[in-house]
DNA sequence: GCCGTTTTCGGCCCGACTGTTTTCAGTCG
């Protein structure tokens, strides 16, 4: 089993866990945990480009040192100074610092003084009340402990982000109604369109700061008010969600807003930017000594240091400040420019819509075409069609396109991919369709060279137009398929042949590094909803976020084409 | 441990909240 990326990013992560617990230079700690996060980011396993002759020591943050350490993790798959700090410091002990209110100095306080190695060791100590006699701690600090380690035993999920714009939603429409309140914006991960979201980041500007702060902890799905103060406010709701309000002032608006919106990466990043020009920036604005000269927008923040603005979903510090100060930032894709929707069933198979209601969705939608892609034979669940059910279906919108008027919809299925990479449908049926989608469903656990080798004998076929959802994965459900996307990449653009980024909000696949990878291999992507229904063709602005995120442009995306061009491009 | 448009050494982002501290350390984001 080759050494993955998340393999040696948790390695590093160790690292800096044990060196922090032993009270080494914070500094050398961030560095092993800004490595963990340059590698993790990375869109191929580290072995691969080690392989490729690349030298890591290219990538941010990596230096002599760590290049070396990487280089021993990818033969050996461990990492002998890890073991030897291990040595000296119980290696669980890193465990303990997820528990929330413990940091690595308490932790080791907690074990020089009682010996504290496990969670169950933790809770018994906080249960007999002998954490509170200790020099540092108390009553309360035991208290929150107590509660801690429970709470975490049903730590949620982060949660899809379609499921937080839900409750961020409801949250900003009760905030809206406190005494005083003017504006309310949801900031932090949410804001950059992350697949997932941890917890909710509130700003609010208002006349008076206690009255806000006290209708929000009043919220009668708080579970927990986890610190309450002038400014700032946590909570955790019953569903386990925690969300912080922050009351800023006007003149700090943009300020703040860049502050909260993060990553903590690029704000780091931004900063340190600043310091360069003797600037110091904040939450409160960016100010030159004690004098504020910008912080009203976000705009005003980034002119501050000579950027111009930066979209939220590039704010990862995945090279967007340096793009940015080059200015050479992506014009970034909108959902304006989306002309159609290349992935859709109907009722004939597994959707649950007919063709016309389909239709009238899309045109709402304000596209001018609407690609059918059913189900073949091999997907019995959903009702697959085989050859004479491929017939009817072309029949089907053939009639339907002559009367359609400047809409049209075309005909295509989604391909299955059998195990040997054939597809499931004959050549000469294939033929009479506008195009194909091809997608893997059953047999995903395949090796990674094996199911790598399915998809690209797949595209051998002069039918294949585009992958569909190209790794499988179902987000916090179902792992990606080991497929190595490089050489994916590689063979659909040799081939014209396109990716697709699935906009479901379950699948999300091509994932934004994807994106981003097959930006700078020059891969067309599709942005396709995969619609069940007609409301599902609205999950169209998830996958345009997605492709945001990896930076991909309007004309990076095939479907923001005329249908004219559209067409062309497929035939290859 | 990394890094360099004043640097190969001496820096490394910044502030709020909490609890136990009587002036601040620890944690968090």
């Amino acid at each position: 089993m080759p050494v993955q990326n998340v393999d040696i990013a948790s390695i590093f992560n160790q690292m800096a866990d044990l060196l922090e617990i032993q009270d080494a230079n914070p500094f050398r700690v961030r560095a092993y945990r800004n490595a963990a996060r340059t590698i993790s980011d990375l869109p191929r396993p580290v072995g691969d480009m080690l392989a490729d002759n690349e030298d890591p020591q290219d990538l941010p943050g990596i230096g002599k040192d760590l290049a070396e350490k990487i280089e021993e993790i990818v033969q050996t798959g461990r990492l002998a100074q890890l073991d030897e700090l291990e040595q000296e410091i119980a290696p669980e002990l890193s465990a303990l610092m997820t528990v929330e209110g413990l940091g690595p100095k308490r932790v080791q306080a907690l074990h020089a003084a009682l010996g504290i190695r496990t969670m169950d060791d933790l809770q018994q100590a906080a249960e007999k009340g002998a954490i509170r006699e200790l020099g540092g701690f108390g009553a309360k600090t035991e208290d929150k402990i107590r509660e801690a380690v429970k709470a975490r035993r049903d730590e949620p999920e982060r949660l899809k982000w379609i499921l937080a714009e839900q409750r961020a939603r409801d949250m900003v429409a009760y905030l809206e109604k406190a005494p005083g309140i003017q504006r309310v914006e949801v900031a932090g991960s949410f804001r950059r369109c992350k697949e997932t979201v941890g917890d909710l980041d509130l700003l609010v500007i208002c006349r008076k700061a206690p009255p806000v702060m006290d209708h929000f902890t009043a919220h009668e799905d708080v579970d927990e008010v986890v610190s309450k103060g002038r400014t700032r406010s946590t909570v955790v709701l019953k569903t386990g969600l925690q969300v912080d309000v922050r009351v800023i002032p006007k003149v700090s608006y943009g300020a703040a807003l860049h502050y909260f919106t993060g990553s903590k990466a690029h704000n780091v990043a931004v900063r340190k930017r600043a310091q360069g020009k003797d600037l110091k920036i904040n939450e409160y604005g960016v100010f030159r000594g004690d004098e504020r000269i910008a912080g009203r927008s976000e705009e005003d923040v980034y002119r501050a240091v000579d950027l111009p603005y930066i979209p939220p979903e590039l704010r990862e510090d995945r090279g967007e400040i340096e793009a940015a100060g080059n200015d050479a930032l992506p014009d970034l894709i909108t959902l304006e420019d989306m002309r159609g929707d290349l992935h859709a069933h109907t009722k004939v198979t597994d959707g649950k819509a007919s063709l016309e209601d389909m239709v009238a969705s899309a045109r709402k939608q304000g596209y001018a075409y609407l690609a059918i892609t059913e189900h073949s034979k091999r997907v019995t669940m959903a009702g697959g069609l085989d050859a004479q059910g491929v017939a009817g279906h072309i029949a089907r919108i053939d009639r339907f396109n002559q009367s359609s008027g400047d809409f049209t919809v075309l005909k295509g299925m989604e391909v299955d991919i059998l195990k040997d990479g054939g597809l499931d449908l004959p050549d000469e049926i294939l033929a009479q369709l506008d195009f194909r989608v091809c997608s893997v469903h059953y047999h995903q656990n395949l090796s990674g060279d094996r199911q790598t080798e399915r998809i690209l004998k797949a595209m051998q076929n002069p039918y294949c137009n585009i992958i569909g959802h190209p790794t499988g994965r179902l987000i916090g459900e179902r792992p990606p398929y080991e497929v190595d996307m490089q050489r994916i990449m590689k063979a659909a653009r040799d081939k014209g042949c396109f990716l697709e980024l699935n906009a479901h909000p379950d699948r999300l696949d091509l994932n934004d590094r994807h994106c981003r990878m097959a930006r700078d291999m020059e891969v067309g992507v599709v942005i396709s909803t995969d619609a069940h229904s007609t409301t599902d063709l609205e999950f169209m602005r998830l996958g345009v976020a997605q492709a945001r995120r990896g930076w991909l442009s309007a004309s990076d995306v095939l479907n923001t084409r005329s249908l004219e061009d559209l067409l062309a491009a497929m035939k290859h």
